[in-house]
DNA sequence: GGTGATATGTGACTATTGTCACAAAATGAA
DNA sequence: TTCATTTTGTGACAATAGTCACATATCACC
């Protein structure tokens, strides 16, 4: 691995300094460059690698039982996906769907035969995985009672708001069915609740692309 | 711990089969016997011990925005509770909160900082503990799928199911309203469509209790 | 057996969300 | 420019679930 990228993985993940660790990282990781809509895992399919994004955005999704997908949280820098490291411990397959958000999104892979061992090799990585976990755990809990008690306006106000702080940026490039989708919701629902936004002066809606002017509380 | 217990364990998971972890869990877990309606663990916790369930059933909930708690799932004998490991081991506290569901529910304690060294130290005990994160985040993802697509009616009727299918019982004791509370509803819609259920010949109402007739699919 | 507390039954109404139908705008390719 | 495609806007209506009000039933206990 080119040291410029792990210069990046040391200075997003601290906690993972241990001369050795990162050592096995360096030999180990292989690093990537993704394009935007890529398709990393699907439903089903056998897991042999961990990712660690470094940049970008992962979109983590589930099925739904009549097939369409749910969305559940997005992967930013610094984060892996405990999902696919139980997944491959216990040796079952995947049950969620990852998709690639950004342009150019940034990861490392590691084989998780390798991953595995580091599990009871190095304390430090051991305790970033469990961090994962309750990280990711804590967030599903989250899409729970948003779910289950949010109504879709407050649901659609919170997606704007997560999507526009993960990516730093100003404006969605998105369709309004595309949200739909993730929210579990109809199209033209969310076109009402986004013009409903918009006439607050909080957004500005054009074709493919959401601005935002100021902060929906 | 006693010898019953142990064997009790062995028989319930095999795969902890280590003479050194069986030796282990003997030294340092402590057996408990817990009432109905005993609050094991509430939201924010500090959590430093691990439970396994060794006989009976424990319901888990997670506190939604407004307070009120939304069902999770149950733990049943073999299980232990992830959640609770990662919190113990991030440090961080219940996001959870666990009732004792039914009379003379077995458990075993472990301090979590030995349940930690466990992690590194026995490789069947590092699975069990990965697989145990793995069937609990399928089981997530399952209450997110119900709650995002299931109607209430079929919602409802999975409800009993589980319930029938966990405690083998022929009836289970319970009101309207904290059927309402679990899935999120109201009385009065529960109490309708039981009703409707009943009419169908698949159980049979009466106060506090529900019986099963027949599966309704 | 009377009484109060708890649990259940049910009609009528409301709110929220989803669906259908179709119009209008934006975009991009020929 | 013109035309087809995609995206968005919007009214009307339907379906589902939640709320309110109140009747009835069941049980524990004196």
């Amino acid at each position: 691995m080119e040291s410029e990228t792990l210069f990046k993985l040391k200075k997003l993940l601290p906690v993972l300094a241990n001369r050795k660790l990162i050592e096995a990282i360096s030999d180990n990781g292989k690093h990537m460059l993704l394009n935007e809509g890529q398709l990393m895992m699907d439903y089903g399919q056998t897991i042999r690698h961990i990712p660690i994004v470094i940049d970008g955005l992962i979109k983590i999704m589930s099925q739904g039982e009549d097939g369409k997908d749910i969305f559940l949280y997005y992967l930013s820098s610094g984060n892996t996906c405990p999902s696919s490291f139980s997944s491959c411990m216990s040796n079952s397959q995947s049950t969620i769907k990852a998709i690639v958000e950004e342009e150019n999104t940034e990861i490392i892979m590691f084989p998780s035969e390798i991953a595995e061992t580091w599990m009871t090799e190095f304390p430090s990585w051991n305790n970033y995985i469990m961090n994962s976990f309750q990280n990711r755990f804590k967030r599903l809990l989250d899409v729970v009672d948003e779910i289950a008690y949010s109504k879709i306006d407050e649901r659609l106000v919170k997606y704007l708001n997560k999507k526009f702080e993960l990516t730093g940026q100003k404006y969605i490039n998105t369709t309004h069915q595309q949200i739909a989708n993730d929210l579990n919701s109809s199209r033209e629902v969310i076109s009402r609740l986004l013009k409903k936004i918009e006439n607050m002066n909080s957004i500005k809606l054009s074709r493919n692309k959401i601005t935002i002017l100021e902060l929906p509380k």
